[in-house]
DNA sequence: ATGCCCTATGATATAGGA
């Protein structure tokens, strides 16, 4: 079973790239996120060709979320437990669904902005509330394979991020936000850490700059799995070839392979 | 020190991204 999480900034924008990846690595379940369009804006024919089916969350103009399966899609679930408002809006920001007997989170945590603005207050609160649906959906379920995939805007350790010199005072690598993913062992969540297939196994370049030319990265985009999603898991690898091609996204797609 | 690029939108600029 391929399962993969992919910042896809803007479905629409890239839907021919989205198939021909959907046609050359065949994923039984793909997590997506940055729609940037709405629900019913979602380019759900295309993906349906090819035998998808899909649950996606989006308002428009930023965020949304979505979770493709060819094996099944079942318990949809959208928004966390108690998931805090930005701006009054609760942002379409996670979704979650059952594929061929795997739960599974599309997620796309807030950015921050800055270490001082409300945004990064917000980004915290919104760590509490996965970790709080991870658990109460942990306690509740049937002891399924269980992933939160997605982008988590966090830079896990400096190793992580090109130059941690070059990130004071910025978001993505303080010790609450590093704190709060590491809080979602407390749930029973670990990472799965993937191979670079060249140089850093980073997952996102930003498109100025000629960043990723420089192998100027960041792994922000995450696989936090429990201990029998783990035990499956047979590789783990970025595709950084995606990242290359004209018009592409500025993020990688994260391939998780488990075995039966 | 700042912007570089790319996206979507009550668009002819702006906000957001990280």
């Amino acid at each position: 079973m391929r399962i993969v999480t992919w910042n896809i900034n803007s479905v629409n924008a890239r839907v021919e790239r989205l198939t021909a990846w959907l046609e050359l690595h065949k994923p039984d379940v793909v997590a997506l996120q940055e729609l940037k369009c709405t629900t019913d804006a979602f380019p759900v024919d295309a993906v349906a060709a090819l035998g998808y089916e899909v649950a996606a969350l989006g308002d428009g103009r930023w965020n949304g979320v979505a979770l493709l399966s060819r094996v099944g899609l079942t318990d949809v679930v959208r928004n966390l437990e108690g998931q805090p408002e930005f701006d009054d809006s609760v942002e379409p920001r996670a979704i979650g669904a059952t594929c061929g007997g795997v739960r599974v989170w599309s997620v796309y945590v807030p950015n921050g902005r800055e270490p001082d603005h409300a945004h990064y207050a917000y980004k915290l609160e919104w760590l509490a509330a996965l970790k709080k649906t991870a658990e109460a959906e942990l306690a509740a379920g049937a002891g399924l394979p269980y992933a939160i995939i997605g982008d988590f805007n966090v830079a896990p350790t400096d190793e992580d991020v090109w130059d941690i010199a070059d990130f004071q005072n910025a978001t993505h690598v303080t010790a609450a936000e590093r704190a709060a993913i590491d809080a979602l062992t407390g749930a029973g969540l670990d990472e799965v850490m993937p191979r670079a297939l060249k140089g850093k196994p980073f997952t996102f370049w930003d498109y100025r700059a000629l960043m990723f030319q420089k192998g100027m990265g960041m792994r922000i985009d995450l696989i936090m799995a429990n201990d029998v999603f783990r035990a499956r898991v047979s590789d783990a690898w970025i595709d950084r070839d995606e990242r290359k091609v004209k018009g592409g996204s500025d993020h990688a797609p994260v391939v998780v392979d488990l075995h039966d």
